[in-house]
DNA sequence: CTAAGTGCAAAATGTTTGCATACTT
DNA sequence: AAGTATGCAAACATTTTGCACTTAG
């Protein structure tokens, strides 16, 4: 997580871990019973952020929401990300990373390793 | 815009037009020369979200990033986004939208018929 | 005239920073 | 012991709200 081990930051990380679907910082420091400080919350999530471990997945109310991504080892990561429930759902398709490059190839543009979310509803906030 | 077609409405929709890239609320306001408040631009901006005519694009630094976006009738609307610049720019792939809802309905999500955004980085900005 | 929009000042909220203390290695 | 992490309180920045006033239709 960074240099230090500390309980603070296995605390955060396993609280994360825990979460159902995405989170904010403010919902950690809620879980975490006040044992953890706000601030040392909102440093931890940037540690795992920079390491990969959690994503940005939305901002909603001006607050930042962040999800834990399971490691895994391709290169390629789509997701569907509902708008409402905030659920994140990782998608497996070589195809769509084919045809992600080729756009972006087309386009000039270089995709981030990092992570392509394409938004919708799943099939419990549709109605 | 919304109900009554006020100057500094017109004022706003015309500086967001006239933005290169993308904009924020503050931008607009510093653009405007202090002409319109920032209240109001916070209202107006709101109004232009909801009618499509500009997306959010982004999130930086706790500042809500928006961009105007071209009419354009097709309902699928795919962007790459330039993590860096926060440049939009639009795709017009037939194929693109097929793949997403193929996929999207194999994890029974539904798209939004909102916005499709892909992220990378743009040819400046990948240096 | 009436409903809707404006904009100031003040509040609310999320996030960051300063700093003294505590902890890891 | 030395460097790093913690967490409180205070600072910050953006966005929202209350309200008296103005404007469009």
């Amino acid at each position: 997580m960074s240099e230090y081990n500390t309980k603070p930051r296995q605390k955060v990380l396993a609280l994360v871990k825990k979460q159902a679907g995405d989170f904010s910082a403010k919902s950690i420091y809620e879980d975490s019973d006040g044992e953890i400080g706000l601030t040392t919350i909102y440093r931890c999530i940037e540690s795992l952020e920079q390491e990969g471990i959690i994503l940005k997945v939305s901002q909603e109310n001006n607050t930042a929401r962040y999800q834990y991504v399971e490691p895994c080892e391709d290169k390629d990561h789509f997701y569907l990300k509902c708008e409402k429930c905030g659920k994140l759902e990782h998608v497996d398709c070589e195809k769509m990373h084919g045809l992600a490059e080729h756009i972006a190839k087309e386009h000039h543009f270089s995709l981030a390793q990092t992570h392509i979310i394409i938004n919708g509803h799943c099939a419990k906030c549709a109605e």
